[in-house]
RNA sequence: GCGGGUGUAGCUCAGUGGUAGAGCGUCACGUUGCCAACGUGAAUGUCGUGGGUUCAAGUCCCAUCACCCGCUCCA
């Protein structure tokens, strides 16, 4: 086969395509953006990537610090839930954003996030008006110098170059040589009448602010009406936060312990792209760990290295993994730390990594939430968000998530370590970090899959299809099948069989020649090497539960 | 949402307004007997979709959808 052109995602997204890991979806109809399927052979990566996952992180969970036992059990939960859930969740109205566009450079931005200064607003014909871009308005005042300066060098206002801004009283006045002029910063939800919005970059004219909804929406009931109105839900996390009660009720569990739960999720991204990295559907697995607040630093440092670990243990080569810290402003208002796990896919620049998985220190917020109602942060405290009337903005459900802790003799909020991880994304990291070209080999393309993972385990080929070949070679199929998926092939070249399988990433291939009539072996052909040996036939399913064990 | 590029067989891609093509893959038969071997044959196309111009459109024009790249966005 010519060796392979193009660069290496379309060369990956092809092999996806041409052996059915991935398609694109509705695709006779033209494809849906934002939306994937899986193949075959994709179906079986993906399933052994999640079934490693609950194996590891639910039914055998690595000891914790100081080698302590915990428990992890798991739920699953529907995906349409209480469309209070979103609302006291914070979703709702961090997801419902007004964001602006300038028609002139296209820049787009946070309605919430411009300002507009206006020079001598104190005049019927203000001396200037720009944008700024900026959190909040004492950020917007603190940015007006040199907000300034660039918009009188960009509309070469000269009298305004050397300006000079300081502050008196209530409102900044701007000084030049020819005379000072109070400047009035707006925000822009806020625009007194006649003041144009302009853009913050190259002060052109803004839209009018318009809604961003990026939660699915839809109703429940056959009545179409705002009562009826619900939500796909955007993180699997609330159905955990939602059941903690139900699950501390039922299950005997005993802080710390950890809920986990596999499923899909919704999204409306504005920009869905990079093959299935960013799906407008995809499915996460997530844990929300629940310990006591003294304890919570060490289980949120604890959680991020063993996550970390889980994907180098199913072959991520590190040099491509990283654990990113989030930087102080970029944390969530609730999170007291977050790391994450990032891989470096080939189809960004290099030197860029994708987000892999988030682990956060979420605190008490999510359960004290759904108790108090929506929180916000208030000079550092969160507390419940509430309207004009002084009622909580989003009411809680009024239930008590405490947890009583039976040994320490006490009742607290537990706090929340979330290690959220993306399957769809780890199947990808998965599926670019095992395409591999060796242009010394026969069948250059291959999938070096971790044998755990690898959606065909064996392939059971009689050499040649007939001198009696298939007879030994068939029933030794039927047996592997039995334990793992495996395939019989007998048509085509041997050596072109090994490498549909090299593609599928099969690990190893059985070949009954004629020495098996002979002595009873078989030939075992290893995909990474493409090293022979032979063992009795007897020995197969043994050989195979040796190495696919190993390998874990 | 903006700008640029692309869209023809399962994949990679040729195709000057005038008969829809190649390589690989797939399937069948033969040959072969451990690494995409060889021979013979076969199947496979809404030329992304919808309009328009034209005697005639894969080719020109318009719209639209999808994918890629760059912005933007990503709680």
């Amino acid at each position: 086969m010519a060796a392979p052109t193009g660069n290496v995602m379309e060369r990956i997204v092809a092999l996806c395509k041409r052996r059915g890991f991935i398609f694109q979806s509705s695709e006779i109809y033209g494809g849906i953006n934002g939306f994937w399927d899986y193949g075959p052979l994709g179906v079986e990566l993906k399933r052994n990537l999640k079934d490693a996952w609950w194996n590891d992180m639910v039914r055998n969970p690595p000891l914790g610090p100081g080698n302590v036992e915990y428990q992890m059990v798991g739920v699953d939960c529907s995906i349409i839930m209480h469309p209070q859930v979103w609302k006291v969740s914070g979703h709702y109205d961090l997801f419902a954003d007004l964001m602006v566009d300038c028609k002139e450079c296209k820049r787009r931005f946070r309605a919430d996030k411009v300002f507009i200064a206006v020079i001598g607003g104190d005049l019927p014909q203000p001396r200037g008006v720009f944008g700024i871009e900026a959190d909040g308005l004492a950020g917007a005042l603190e940015e007006l110098p040199n907000a300034l300066t660039a918009w009188a060098k960009g509309k070469n206002e000269a009298e305004f170059k050397k300006a000079e801004v300081v502050r008196t009283g209530a409102e900044p006045t701007v000084n030049t040589h020819k005379g000072s002029y109070v400047v009035q910063v707006h925000e822009l939800g806020k625009l007194p009448a006649g003041v144009p919005r302009l853009c913050a970059n190259c002060w052109g004219e803004l839209t009018e602010p318009r809604e961003f909804n990026l939660m699915f929406q839809t109703y429940v009931g056959a009545l179409i009406d705002e009562e009826s109105k619900a939500f796909l839900r955007p993180e699997t996390a609330q159905g955990i936060f939602v059941n903690f009660k139900n699950v501390t009720d039922t299950t005997r569990v005993k802080v710390p312990f950890g809920i986990a739960q596999v499923g899909k999720s919704f999204r409306n991204e504005i920009t869905p792209r990079n093959f299935t990295f960013r799906s407008r559907e995809f499915e996460q697995m997530e844990i929300e760990f629940f310990c006591h607040p003294s304890e919570s630093r060490q289980w949120y440092e604890y959680w991020r290295d063993v996550r970390l670990r889980w994907y180098t243990n199913l072959g991520l080569t590190s040099s491509k993994l990283r654990l990113r810290e989030h930087d102080k402003d970029e944390l969530s208002h609730y999170s007291c730390g977050t790391s994450d796990i990032e891989y470096a896919f080939p189809f960004l620049a290099e030197g860029d990594f994708g987000e892999l998985e988030g682990v956060a220190h979420r605190g008490d917020f999510d359960l004290r939430s759904h108790m108090e109602g929506k929180l916000v942060n208030r000079d550092g405290q969160l507390v419940v968000d509430t309207g004009p009337d002084g009622k909580p903005r989003w009411k809680g459900s009024g239930k008590d998530l405490t947890y009583f802790d039976d040994e320490r003799k006490e009742r607290f909020v537990p706090h929340v370590i979330e290690p959220s991880a993306g399957a769809d994304r780890a199947t990808l990291a998965v599926i670019c970090e095992a395409y591999t070209v060796d242009e010394s080999r026969p069948s250059p393309e291959l999938m070096r899959f971790h044998p755990r993972l690898a959606p065909v385990k064996a392939a059971i080929f009689p050499l040649v299809n007939k001198d009696g070949l298939p007879e030994i070679a068939e029933p030794l199929y039927r047996e592997v099948k039995k334990r793992w998926p495996a395939q019989y092939d007998a048509k085509a070249s041997i050596g072109k069989r090994y490498a549909r399988m090299d593609e599928a990433g099969t690990p190893y291939c059985f070949t009954v020649d004629g020495q098996t009539k002979e002595d009873g072996t078989v030939t075992v052909r290893d995909r990474d090497t493409g090293a022979q040996q032979r063992i009795d036939k007897s020995r197969v399913v043994e050989f195979l539960a040796e190495k696919l064990a190993s390998a874990m």
